[in-house]
DNA sequence: TTGGATGCAAATACTTTGCACACGG
DNA sequence: CCGTGTGCAAAGTATTTGCATCCAA
């Protein structure tokens, strides 16, 4: 999982996507593969901007973007650009359209009773809820 | 699921929830009871304010917020406030913390291969996650 | 050299806060 | 009346955009 990457391993992970491996994104690129937290765009420029004082945040959001359009990183919280609310308090899981945003109900999707993961770092889990992501029927 | 809900159950359900039945709240509440496309604060508001013209989406925002902490409306995508990036891209699942907002990879969780809906909204399906929310050992 | 990448600053979007007034109980 | 709720405006955060400069190929 944790594989060592050096420099140059970095600056072909980012030419192989037809990027130019500039300072700036080995050095974004090595910090969000190497910690386990699924960091913000302002936590890894807070990470970055000792080592890099040249670094401006607004290249961490432009590279960041980058990388998820070309799949080598995932955004974890694809809804966050505002919060958005359900008047359903009942159990149900959602899909959304990763075109327009849209979530729609699904309710007939059967809850596999899923095992409560005691990790070293999980103490108590209140909820599970499935999110499928695709393509809504009117966006096709 | 739709239950037809007149002004005095919206007063009933507010004032049982410890909150003052004001017509801004009854009219916010109805609103998101009846809507199935799970709005953000803003598209309440846009709905709502040529009916309710004194309304400010200052107060959508105060209100949906006070409802969701009563519980007896949820918001759907928890992490909304900033972009979260993950340097794994492989199918994996999380846990989030509801305190701390902290993101654990959960690796072990076995994926039960979910049975797509081809409901008349879903058209393609190209991932499914897992999320749990919960507490973790640091926050409890 | 040349087009893409970066840094800076301004603009925009979303949300919260402070405060005076209004209103439900 | 009293205390919560509201509207307005300003402040605070997250993100995007415009543009001149810089640099990897």
């Amino acid at each position: 999982m944790t594989m060592h990457l050096t420099n140059r391993d970095l600056s072909e992970k980012i030419r192989g996507c037809g990027l130019k491996p500039t300072s700036q994104r080995i050095a974004i690129l090595k910090e969000i593969l190497s910690r386990k937290d699924h960091p913000s765009a302002d936590s890894i420029y807070s990470s970055l901007k000792d080592e890099h004082p040249s670094l401006s945040l607004n290249t961490v959001y432009l590279n960041l973007e980058s990388f998820e359009k070309k799949g080598i990183i995932a955004k974890v919280n694809f809804l966050h650009e505002s919060a958005r609310f359900d008047g359903d308090t009942e159990a149900h899981h959602h899909f959304v359209c990763v075109r327009c945003k849209k979530i729609v109900d699904l309710y007939d999707l059967k809850i596999p009773k899923i095992k409560i993961p005691q990790g070293p770092q999980v103490s108590k889990v209140f909820s599970q809820q499935i999110e499928l992501k695709g393509i809504c029927k009117e966006c096709e």
